[in-house]
DNA sequence: ATATCCCGCCATTCA
DNA sequence: TGAATGGCGGGATAT
């Protein structure tokens, strides 16, 4: 009971952090995987990748990944393997989504049960149409065990109440929903008074992971009712994310220590942001930035650090070294830190970065040790985690 | 106590 | 088959 808090090896009194639900949050996981890959030279992810690189496990990446993709900022395009699409494509995705929303009110005149989940949406690849039924082994008989066909599957998963979610938030009148409420609209409402509750409390369950990616997107956003106190969601949609045509991820501190890490180009708009961004940690003098921006900005990264102090991640606990690893043309998940410490200068004007940076070092370090099979000593690139030193 | 929701077992599906 | 996916809900945190 309660092992998996355990870990943390404090050798050598380190400060080290206590166990924290909120440094493994989704949400998080959700702003740290699109800082990782929401640049314009990514056009493919590979989930093996993600996890390594975020120090999760595989687990969660499908969580993420399946919410994400409901929305069309990614897009499964092989075993192991996604296409990046972006921000970008969420405009086009919600559109499909709200299309669908009208057509499913039309179709049933009354919001009575049954219809929906008309698995709309562009995507034929999953086409299994060699239905089971005329085939022997159905077993439709309900009251057995639960045979679940692969519709039925289909329409638990995640991705699909993500849609339903994103449907309900788009053709509400109320401008924000409870995930009560969404709960028992979204999918069987009604009748079956009897396990109804414990449905419903599994399906808030996966609400609440799905609300967190989204928020983490900026699609929704976490409110109050104002009569009740009960928490609710409110769209927001994909205002405020564009910037003169370009569109980007919001919160702007992962994505500094990304393009810090990898040397990536910088855009106009990114480097507006970056001068906002350095302003941040320097107190003394705020004042004289442009408001607005600097709110904005402010704003988003506290909301991303959870008013932390810093860019956060997870234990990196590498899920098993994975196999050998299908030859990955891509560039490797060592080389990545590899590169990204020779590319590094000793000039750590933000704190976050100097944080993430230690902290990629003792994972890797961590991970090393591992996999060299015990033997703690044999050498590697970053013993000692001081990135500093190592230059 | 109630609201959140992480974690990982293990059923399914896929190659 | 073994690997890749991803339901699902127990039970640990957060409030």
């Amino acid at each position: 009971m309660t092992e998996s808090m355990a870990a943390e090896k404090t050798e050598s009194g380190g400060p080290h952090h206590a166990y924290s639900r909120k440094q493994k949050s989704l949400g998080l996981l959700c702003s740290n995987f699109v800082s990782l890959y929401d640049r314009d030279d990514v056009e493919t992810v590979c989930l093996d990748d993600a996890a390594m690189n975020l120090g999760v496990e595989r687990r969660r990446i499908y969580d993420i990944v399946n919410v994400m993709e409901s929305v069309g900022v990614l897009t499964r395009k092989a075993k192991n393997r996604y296409i990046w699409i972006g921000f970008k494509g969420i405009p086009g995705a919600l559109e499909l989504l709200k299309e669908g929303a009208v057509k499913e009110q039309n179709g049933s005149s009354l919001e009575c049960s049954s219809a929906k989940i008309s698995d709309d949406e562009d995507d034929d690849k999953y086409s299994d149409h060699n239905d089971d039924y005329g085939d022997g082994r159905l077993c439709s008989n309900d009251t057995a065990g639960k045979p679940r066909t692969a519709v039925e599957r289909k329409e638990k998963s995640l991705g699909q109440l993500t849609q339903n979610f994103v449907k309900l938030l788009l053709t509400t009148k109320a401008d924000m929903v409870s995930l009560d409420e969404a709960a028992k609209l979204l999918l069987g409402d009604g009748q079956d008074q009897s396990n109804m509750r414990n449905a419903n409390a599994a399906k808030v369950r996966r609400l609440y992971d799905i609300a967190n990616v989204l928020s983490s997107l900026n699609l929704i956003e976490k409110t109050h009712q104002s009569d009740t106190r009960k928490p609710a969601f409110r769209w927001l949609g994909t205002k405020a994310r564009c910037e003169n045509g370009v569109t980007i991820a919001l919160p702007p501190v992962a994505q500094q220590v990304r393009k810090r890490m990898f040397g990536t180009e910088i855009t106009n708009v990114e480097l507006k942001r970056r001068k906002l961004l350095s302003s941040i940690d320097s107190k003394p003098n705020k004042a004289q930035i442009p408001s607005q921006d600097l709110k904005e900005c402010n704003k988003a990264a506290q909301r991303q650090l959870h008013g932390s102090k810093s860019f956060v991640f997870g234990p990196f606990n590498p899920p098993k070294p994975h196999k050998e690893e299908a030859a990955e043309p891509k560039t490797g998940n060592v080389s990545d830190f590899e590169s990204l410490a020779s590319s590094l200068r000793p000039s750590y004007h933000n704190q976050a970065l100097h944080e993430l940076f230690v902290h990629y070092m003792e994972a890797y370090n961590s991970w090393f040790a591992e996999i060299a099979g015990g033997s703690s000593n044999t050498q590697h690139p970053f013993k000692d985690s001081s990135p500093l030193r190592h230059l």
